[in-house]
DNA sequence: GCGCAGAAAATCGTATACAATTTAACCGCC
DNA sequence: GGCGGTTAAATTGTATACGATTTTCTGCGC
């Protein structure tokens, strides 16, 4: 992600340490190695990172608001378990803007972002052949940088925030509704994109996003699984 | 907003009287009591609402969060001062998600939804043409709620968050930048936009939407006024 | 052994305390 | 009178303290 197209606005300062919490935290959210439903206590997350419960509150708190984590009232904050029903919002919302803001990157799109493009999408292939957890996670996070760098190129800042919420939040969704062992199945369908957009044949390009979100979400089993904690779980 | 198609999701309750505070801060914003630039200082909000810095300072934390505060490292809060390219990404943002938004609500709006936003519309035009600064409040709210409330039909609540964040910004915008001393010129045209839903003419909604849009858009000077802090203040 | 009341432990909600940084005020100096 | 520098006041950043709520544990009765 250090692409051409940066550096639209001001760079809003790390006012504080928590910031840091929230970014490594989000972090591990995002690369899978917090699961949906781990409690996230204040003590320890402030032990952890060496800093008092008010600045690990702060992170905390700051999570909740981009939705990887919940809070309840007295009981603390935990990893974000995204319902069935959230999990078709956030998909639906993606279908919603990603054709906008592709249609807004490619009116802006510089020979530069795309190498930066293809760079990242090589990346992503090299990853996916490869063995071991690592490469599992880098890969995971390769595959929504995609999306997050067209949002850049876009060059409407908002807009990139709310894309980095949207993919976030969909990396929890596959975690806990994901089917297929291969976690990015679509890495060609990013290639595509690309192409569509460097021979400038936008509606196409809207089509394959739309094509390749619809191809994620296929992956999912979003059956209500209320538990099953009754006798169903031993009749078998 | 005590619409029938509420209620998604399992109203995340307030955790603390923070909550509170914020909800009291950004009203006063939208609403334009709070002037853009003015600054929030932790104690003085602490002080106001009876409460400690602690829950002040994670107000203002939050409303940063949603854009209509600027926290700067040590120096403290800010209601938000949005720039002139902020502004058009602003606007540019919900010409983006707006017809979208406005398209998955058709598809599920009731007779019932619909006779709530023609009340809202009525209750608008009222206060249009009442003289007196509480009326003009309220008709700006009033102005806004009309998007939200299709934000909130079309039942998807991700996209309503974003929605009232991008509301709620646009009121600083046109607080900052508007020009007309009428505040929401485009009354009728919610009305037409509603019409053309209720005849299932999808196509021409959106088409309004944008026009509709455009039209506050149009209102906007986005000159950059770089203060002119320097000779030119006084040239005349 | 099971269930339930009550106490103890852990955790969160909020306030206060202290350190660090910025802003202002003051004062001698040119 | 204006200007620069030093010092005091104000404000933010972070940590700690204490009360409130929830959870867990314990032990008694059945």
């Amino acid at each position: 992600m250090k692409s051409a197209a940066k550096a639209m606005q001001a760079e809003e300062v790390a006012e504080t340490g928590a910031h840091q919490i929230r970014d490594a935290i989000r972090e591990a959210i995002v690369e899978r190695r917090l699961s949906p439903g781990t409690k996230l206590s204040e003590s320890d997350v402030g032990n952890l990172f060496n800093v008092s419960r008010t600045l690990a509150r702060a992170a905390l708190q700051a999570l909740s608001y981009e939705g990887l984590v919940s809070v309840e009232k007295n009981r603390g904050a935990f990893v974000a378990y995204p319902s069935p029903d959230e999990a078709r919002q956030i998909f639906s919302a993606r279908r919603l803007v990603e054709p906008g803001i592709l249609r807004e990157a490619a009116a802006r799109i510089t020979p530069d972002d795309i190498s930066n493009l293809r760079e990242l999408l090589q990346e992503e292939g090299r990853l996916m052949s490869e063995r071991g957890q690592t490469a599992r996670r880098a890969e995971i996070k390769a595959s929504g940088d995609f999306h997050l760098m067209l949002a850049e190129i876009s060059g409407n800042a908002i807009m990139q925030r709310f894309m980095e919420e949207l993919v976030a939040r969909s990396s929890l969704v596959i975690a806990l509704y994901g089917q297929s062992t291969a976690s990015s199945c679509g890495h060609s369908e990013h290639g595509d994109i690309i192409s569509a957009i460097e021979d400038n044949e936008l509606d196409r390009a809207c089509q394959l996003m739309l094509h390749h979100i619809a191809h994620i979400e296929s992956d999912l089993d979003l059956r209500e699984r209320k538990s099953l904690g009754l006798k169903e779980a031993f009749e078998l």
